[in-house]
DNA sequence: GGTCCACTTTGACCCAGATCAAGCGCGCGA
DNA sequence: TCGCGCGCTTGATCTGGGTCAAAGTGGACC
């Protein structure tokens, strides 16, 4: 839509800086250009939860609701695409395919929170540090649009302590979980971040999602 | 909308049935009427998921996509309000407020998906099932309009087996700690589904959920 | 080149919750 | 009325992952 073109503005944000608080006012959406961010929950007492991942495309905010019921966290040197919250409803009143994309993306994060609600609720340690690395290689194949075959080549856009925030580990565990895949030729490291996965269906197995690499866009 | 009204139609399932199984094509969408179901998950070997749970006036099915990806299961009697999806998705492309309506919706499942990520990831045991008793609470007084004050009583819709299953945890650990909080005074039990919360704001704390009790509408 | 500091790895030990195994109680059908 | 079965409780034991502690990187900045 021209339209949205028209008011939309840029932000940048650098690594490791919050983009919203958990309950201040949020007078604009937008979306991920380039980099990541991570919507965080936490208790009083400090223990934190990662409820979701957000890479470039996805979508942030949301219509009708003045506050942000998350920590929004730039995890990488992060550029978003933002509309003020008044002009993007006003927009979204006159444009019934603005609605019908926006539910689109959001029942697809639906689905993805469902599915990291099993990876939480019933698998083991191992199993989630698998499942966290498919889903990255997954997602940053079909963002850089390389093949899905053979060996694949990514480096983790997370600290080891994010990514036990995301899977409800400690960083400790997270660490060990990567050193025994690393161990069992499951994946290579050079360095910390830099990853290769020499057998996707291989680690697939490990996640304990067996069958075919169905189910994300 | 009236046009609604002219393609909708009712179904009835006993409790125990499944609505619909993971995979199958799904040619309605619909909502619940009165009753409970689940959608779960279940993994090869047989560990299972619950990842929502659907009251009256919860939205069941996919506008977009085929196939379900859970098991619906009444867990009591149900009554749903169906469409068939074809005409339903047809008249969203002609009535923006239905899909205005059906993304506030997801929105809200989405919320409620995350926080239970931090109840899957970070609460413990005792914890856990505080949580779902005060969700439960919350949404049976809302339903019920019940002032929310004083002591709220309930009977739980789910068995021990499906608590455990929403909260990640086994039916062994749910049946101690409902012990647990009884011995504790946090509710009073009469039989095994007739549950009293004398001190609501007690019950918060033991979620861990401290503060008031906003987050739900 | 050195030193700091944030991130990571690894080890030793412990505990919440899983697992395995009996029993209990209540509703239902014969 | 009896007994059968399903849902639930309770106990004993085991273990995966948490906790606490210490050391190993490596890159940024002087």
């Amino acid at each position: 839509m021209g339209l949205l073109e028209a008011i939309k503005y840029y932000r940048t944000f650098e690594a490791g800086q919050t983009v919203i608080w958990s309950g201040d006012k949020m007078d604009f959406v937008g979306s991920v250009v380039t980099g990541i961010a991570t919507l965080t929950q936490t208790m009083e007492d400090g223990r934190t939860q990662m409820v979701g991942l957000l890479l470039p495309s996805d979508f942030v905010g949301r219509p009708g609701r003045d506050g942000s019921a998350y920590d929004v966290v730039a995890t990488t040197d992060l550029v978003m695409c933002c509309f003020r919250k008044k002009p993007f409803e006003q927009l979204m009143e006159r444009t019934p395919h603005i609605a019908q994309r926006l539910l689109e993306m959001t029942l697809d994060e639906l689905d993805a929170a469902r599915e990291w609600m099993l990876v939480l609720g019933r698998k083991t340690a191992r199993e989630k540090i698998a499942s966290l690395l498919s889903i990255i290689a997954r997602r940053d194949a079909t963002l850089n649009l390389r093949p899905a075959e053979g060996a694949l080549v990514f480096d983790l856009p997370l600290t080891r302590e994010a990514m036990a925030d995301y899977l409800g580990l400690t960083l400790e565990t997270v660490s060990r979980q990567i050193s025994a895949l690393k161990r069992d030729g499951v994946i290579l490291l050079e360095g910390k971040r830099h990853v290769t996965v020499p057998d996707f269906t291989r680690l697939m197995e490990e996640a304990g999602d067996d069958s075919d690499g169905g189910m994300f866009a």
